[in-house]
DNA sequence: CCGGCATTTGACAACGTTGTCTAGGGGCTA
DNA sequence: TAGCCCCTAGACAACGTTGTCAAATGCCGG
C-alpha cells in the first residue's frame, strides 16, 4: 500500500506511536514516553518539540501496550441483571462514580439473568485484566472464579451472595425488610395476605419470602400454599396469579410484592379491583408516590449498594486483606398508604 | 522474592502464561496459542495436553497482549449523561445488546453532562483503543475528536449531533415531538401554554422549544417571555416556575414539560394545584397510565435509539464508508388524559 | 585545569500474545 | 523403495509501551 518507511510516516488506519512521535522531534523513543506521561528529567525545550510533534500527529498513547507493560489495567467490571432495570441504574452509576474517583474505566455487561451468560462475561473481563469484579450473580455456583482469585482479581458480589466460594459481598437486609412489610400489613388488620415473588433460586427472593413466613408465624397468622407465588415475574403471570388470589371464596386482602416489577403490575390488577385490597412492594420507585393510593414500599438503597462494593473493591485493590466480608444494607419501609388500608369488612 | 526459573512455575499474584502453559504441558508456545484459539493443526494428544496444563493452572488468556498484537479490541465506548436516568438505561442497554452480537464488550461512562468530562472520557476510551464509540454528547465541539476518527475509530453520536465535526447520529425528532405534543394542547382549546425546558445549550432542549414556538405560531398563537422557563431543571427551580406561571394574574392553563424529570416536578406541583390544568411531557415514563390523571406524553423509544446507533457502528466497523449519516427516529404522542384537560372557563 | 557529581538522554529488554516461516516425520504414489 | 507432499509442531519476530542502565553533557569545588 505504502512504501514509506516505517517510523517516520503513518499509514491511514494506523495510529502514530511514540517512535512515529520521536522521529519527528527528532529526540529518544523513552523521552517521548516521559513527555507523555509527565515524568521529571526532560528539557522545558525537549518537552516543546515533543509536545509539538505530539500534537501534529495526533497521537494518543495505546494503554494496550502499556496495560501490558504494567501489569495494571486501571479497569473494573461490572456484571449486573439488566441495565435497563431502574433499580441497577443507580447502583451502576455509583459504582462508575466510585471508580472514577480512583481513575479507573467501568466495564460492564447484563447476564440477563443467565448463569452461563453471567461466568462467560465474568470470565471475558478477567481475560481483560480489569483489576477487580463486582458481580451480581446470577448463578448460584461460582467456583468457576476460584483461579482468577487466587490470580489477584479482587472481586465483590452485591444483592446476591456468591455460590460455593468465599468472597466479599454487600447485601441489603431482605429478610428484615420482608418481615417489616408483612408486619406493616398485619398491624393493619390483614390476616390473608399474598406473596408473589421471584422464583426461590435468586437468594432475594428466597430471603423475602423467608421474611414473609417469619412475620406471617409470629403473628400466628398460617400460610396457605395458594397465597404464594414464586417464579417468573413476567406480567401476564403475575397478573393471573394476583386476579386469581383475589378471586377465591376467601380472597386475600392484602398483598405483598417481591419486587418492582411485580409492584407495577400488582397495582394495575388492584386499580381494576372492587374491594380497596393493601398492597407493600419492595424496592422503592419513583411516582410511587404519586399513584393513588400512593404505594407503599420497602425501599432498598441500590446507590449506597453499589458505593460500599465499589467502596470495598478499591480497599482491596489497596492491599486490604481482611478475611472476606458479608456487609448489609438496611432497608427502610416508607408508609404511603397503600399498606394501610384496612382488610374490608375486618 | 523468589529464585524458581521463570517459565516453570509462577508466583502468587503472577499468572500463568501461554509459556507456562507449554513448559508444563512439554509442547511449544505456538501450540498452546493454536489450542487456545481452536486453530487447527493439533493432534488430539496434544491438545488434550494441553488443555489439562491450561486447567490445573488457571490459564486465562491476557486479551491485553492479544489486542497489542491483532490491533482490535473488542470492545466499543459508550458515554452517556447518567447511567441513573431511566431515559439511558434501555439505551445502553440496546447498545450492549449489539455489541455482544457482535462478541464486543461496552465499556461505557458518564459524562454528567460535563464538556469536559465527556472529552476526557472520550480520549481515555481512544487510548484504550476500543474499536468504536457511541457518544451522546455533552458538550458542542468535538474537533478534539478528528485526529481519531481519522485514525479509524468509528463514531456514532445519539441523541444530540456533534458540534463543529461531521459524524453519523441518530436523533429522536425532538421537533416533530413538541410541535405535535403543543398542537395537542391547542386542539383541546388552549391558549396559554407554559414550556419547562432543559438549557438551550443542548440540542434537544432547542428543538423541543423550536416546535413549541412553531406550533404556537402556526396557531397563530403569541408566547409570553414569562411562560418559557429554560436552564436547570433541578425540581426546586422547576417547581417554582411553575408556580409563578399558574399563579399569575392572567395564568398558563396548560404546560409543556420539556423532559421527563421535569414532567415529574410538574406533576406534583399541580396535583397541589386548584383549578385542572393540562399537562403534556416529553420522554414517556413507567406509570405515566397510573398517576391520576393518566399523563400523556411525547414517547421516544430510547432502546430503539441505542440499537440503530449500535448497527449503524458495527456497519462502519464492518466497513462501510458511506458519507456520514442523520438518522431520525419518530417519536409518538400519547394521549392518556392530562393533554386532553380542557381550559377552566374556556 | 581536572575529577566527580548531577542532570538529561537514549539503547535495550521485557510484558504475553499471534503471524510467518521452517523443520521434521509419516503416509502415499510411482 | 525412493520421492513427494501434507500435517504437526516450534523458533522467532513483532505489536507499543515502560523500567533499567549506561552514556554524554555541563557544572562545581579543589
Amino acid at each position: 500500500m505504502t512504501e514509506t518507511a516505517r517510523g517516520t510516516s503513518h499509514r491511514y488506519g494506523t495510529r502514530p506511536t511514540m517512535k512515529d512521535v520521536a522521529a519527528r522531534a527528532g529526540v529518544g523513543l523513552k523521552t517521548v514516553s516521559r513527555v507523555v506521561n509527565g515524568e521529571p528529567g526532560v528539557t522545558p525545550d525537549t518537552e516543546r518539540r515533543v509536545q509539538e510533534a505530539i500534537t501534529a500527529l495526533g497521537f494518543r498513547r495505546n494503554d494496550s501496550a502499556r496495560v501490558l507493560r504494567k501489569g495494571r489495567t486501571a479497569s473494573i467490571g461490572l456484571v449486573l441483571e439488566d441495565l435497563a432495570d431502574p433499580f441497577y441504574g443507580p447502583l451502576s452509576r455509583a459504582v462508575e462514580e466510585v471508580a472514577r474517583s480512583h481513575g479507573a474505566l467501568l466495564i460492564n455487561g447484563s447476564s440477563a439473568e443467565d448463569p452461563a451468560r453471567e461466568q462467560e462475561l465474568v470470565l471475558a473481563l478477567c481475560a481483560r485484566r480489569v483489576d477487580g469484579l463486582v458481580v451480581i450473580p446470577a448463578g448460584d455456583d461460582h467456583r468457576y472464579l476460584a483461579p482468577e482469585l487466587a490470580a489477584g482479581v479482587a472481586t465483590v458480589f452485591v444483592d446476591r451472595p456468591a455460590g460455593r466460594i468465599d468472597a466479599d459481598v454487600v447485601l441489603s437486609d431482605n429478610f428484615g425488610g420482608a418481615r417489616a412489610a408483612v408486619a406493616h400489613l398485619i398491624a393493619h388488620g390483614h390476616r390473608r395476605i399474598g406473596f408473589i415473588g421471584d422464583q426461590p433460586r435468586i437468594h432475594t427472593a428466597k430471603e423475602r419470602l423467608r421474611g414473609y413466613r417469619t412475620a406471617m408465624a409470629e403473628a400466628g397468622l398460617p400460610v396457605e400454599d395458594s397465597w404464594v407465588l414464586l417464579g417468573s415475574t413476567a406480567p401476564d403471570r403475575v397478573r393471573a396469579a394476583a386476579t386469581a388470589m383475589l378471586a377465591a371464596p376467601e380472597p386475600v386482602t392484602a398483598l405483598f410484592a417481591g419486587n418492582n416489577r411485580v409492584t407495577v403490575t400488582a397495582v394495575r390488577v388492584l386499580r381494576g379491583h372492587a374491594r380497596p385490597v393493601a398492597l407493600v412492594g419492595f424496592d422503592d420507585f419513583e411516582l410511587a408516590d404519586l399513584v393513588h393510593p400512593a404505594i407503599t414500599v420497602v425501599a432498598q438503597d441500590s446507590a449506597q449498594l453499589g458505593r460500599t462494593a465499589a467502596g470495598l473493591l478499591f480497599r482491596r485493590l489497596d492491599g486490604v486483606d481482611d478475611p472476606p466480608q458479608r456487609l448489609e444494607i438496611p432497608t427502610r419501609l416508607i408508609p404511603r398508604g397503600s399498606g394501610e388500608i384496612r382488610p374490608a369488612g375486618g
